[in-house]
RNA sequence: GGGCCGUUAGCUCAACAGGUAGAGCGGCUGAUUCUUAAUCAGUAGGCUGCAGGUUCGAGUCCUGCACGGCCCA
């Protein structure tokens, strides 16, 4: 059992402590990651050759260990790989070799000294002529067979996934080069990085309900952002012309495989830029990264194909919602969509005209499967969308859908002040009515447009939900490396020796 | 929020139709100087998620709860 196995490791920390050797020493100089070693040797060795001339020192876990009485072999896990290393008695002497019998065990990080060979059958190893504790483990490691698969030590234990789950790490280091490759492609562009806050006394630009906390300092509520939206366009009209945000929101709604109340997104303003614009920076900046990462234009997700060659499909919200339901959202009365609505067994709360529209999005946005631009919504559902140049009951917005889910959401930016404070004026009634997901009213963005915001473009894009088609992961959890789970009740920590 | 499924040793999983709870890996002891899921011999390790109920007897059947997964809203 596992308390056996820590009681019996801190007796052996006791041990080699008494022995003048300390379990967790400060440093090691490593000469070679394990990559680094494959590289320089794999190809100058064949199977059974020896260098003994060379040194490479390196470093990282002990993940298996073979022991054939005078000598052993084991593998160490770094960063970038495993590496397998050889230690025989004949060559250390019997003091060193005993002391690595005795005392390393699987889980334990070590250093190590030596030459590299490859074994009779072909193996590159490293035969060890010195080697240091630099980390005893206390517990016992998942199997290294079948990996872990608990989901729920997954999740919650992700150090344990990361260990024992290669393809997790890896999936997580794609997630950090998407990262770097939308902040190196808009830095390219001239974009400015900037910072907003997180903590808003008035929560917009989504609609959606916040997480509020206190301030003591002050002695006021305060929210956490659910977007950045309104902070950057004020930097718009401040005159930054072209800023960028990518960091967390946070929505306090449902969890599911599409949602994580913490998520990560990236937005982007470009003065004197409309829509058009933003869909042709969306359509490179994500096909570009596909390419990039993945190294394809098609990827497979969820045994589904997924082409992101250029150019990507367009259509109008208006003319697919009459191709799949019948109706015209412009033309036909409230009570005509709301029939289709309730025809597909939904119940609305609130039955007003954005809503029914919503919800009759909603039942065919599923059949969207490869990167679709769905432009043009209606007025009542993009309070922050300018209205569109040839229809004012529509506004000049799209979203990017790929697989029915929401991944980019952008507009020609509403600039004038006199009809976004109606817009928000429309949001509050909403509000009064009962739904919380309405935008609060934000007098100083209002204000900041009366001095005037040029002609701008928004873009804001989900990075959980596009590293998901980068990874082929089917939960958003899956990207996240300590997604939200609920607090254990029993949280076990082990007594002291 | 609703429905379905799951929770057994550190990890991965068994346990028929209700009859003493098992294996592999890992741990420990021993053997073994080219192994790689090393091999061989031995050994320890369990509140079967929690709480009730039915029964002579419950991992197994019933109820509730907790946590998780999948599907739906």
């Amino acid at each position: 059992m596992s308390l056996e196995t820590r009681r019996q490791r801190l007796q052996e920390i006791e041990q080699l402590r008494e022995m003048g050797i300390e379990p967790y020493p400060y440093r090691f100089d490593r000469s070679h990651t394990t990559e680094d070693i494959r590289r320089a040797f794999d190809q100058k060795l064949e199977a059974g050759q020896i260098l003994e001339s060379a040194r490479v020192s390196t470093a990282g876990r002990v993940i298996a260990l073979r022991k054939h009485g005078k000598s052993t072999f084991f593998v160490l896990q770094d960063f970038h790989g495993t590496i397998q290393g050889y230690i025989r008695k004949k060559e250390v002497g019997e003091e060193a070799f005993q002391r690595f019998d005795k005392f390393i065990s699987i889980g334990d990080h070590i250093g190590i000294k030596g030459f590299p060979f490859k074994s009779k059958t072909g193996e590159l190893t490293i035969f060890t002529l010195e080697f240091e504790i630099l980390s005893k483990s206390l517990r016992t490691l998942p199997e290294k067979w079948h990996g872990l698969k608990d989901k729920e030590i997954i999740y919650r234990q992700r150090y344990l996934d990361l260990i024992a789950n290669r393809e997790s790490l890896e999936r997580f280091v794609i997630r950090s080069k998407a990262v770097k490759f939308i902040r190196d492609f808009l830095n390219a562009r001239g974009f400015l990085e900037v910072e907003t806050p997180v903590l808003h006394h008035v929560t917009g630009g989504a609609n959606a309900r916040p997480f509020v906390t206190h301030l003591n300092a002050l002695d006021i509520d305060m929210y956490l952002r659910i977007a950045p939206e309104l902070h950057l366009k004020r930097l718009i009209v401040g005159g930054l012309e072209k800023v960028y945000e990518l960091g967390k929101n946070f929505r306090n709604e449902g969890i599911s495989y599409k949602h994580n109340p913490e998520f990560t997104a990236v937005e982007v303003y470009q003065a004197y830029a409309d829509y058009s614009d933003m869909m042709e920076l969306t359509e490179e900046l994500i096909s570009e990264m596909m390419k990039s990462i993945v190294g394809r234009w098609k990827i497979t997700y969820q045994e589904t194909e997924l082409d992101f060659t250029r150019p990507w499909k367009r259509v109008s919200m208006r003319e697919y919602i009459k191709e799949h339901l019948g109706v015209d959202i412009l033309e036909d009365s409230d009570e005509e969509l709301l029939q289709v609505v309730e025809s597909h067994g939904v119940e609305l709360q609130i039955k007003e005209r954005g809503h029914i529209i919503e919800k009759l999005w909603d039942l065919v946005e599923d059949s969207i499967v490869h990167p679709t631009f769905v432009t043009d919504y209606p007025v009542e559902i993009s309070p922050l969308a300018k209205r569109h140049r040839d229809d004012p009951r529509l506004t000049e917005r799209f979203e990017l859908i790929i697989f029915g889910r929401e991944i980019a959401n952008a507009f020609s930016e509403l600039n004038d002040p006199v009809d976004q404070l109606e817009r928000f004026k429309r949001q509050a009634r909403l509000r009064a009515v009962g739904d919380e997901e309405a935008q609060m009213m934000d007098e100083d963005f209002v204000r900041a447009l009366e001095y005037g915001m040029p002609p701008t473009g928004g873009l804001g894009i989900g990075i959980d939900r596009l590293v998901m088609f980068l990874t082929d992961a089917s939960s958003v959890r899956d990207v996240i490396l300590f997604p939200l789970v609920r607090p254990r009740g029993r949280e076990e920590t082990d007594e002291e020796a």
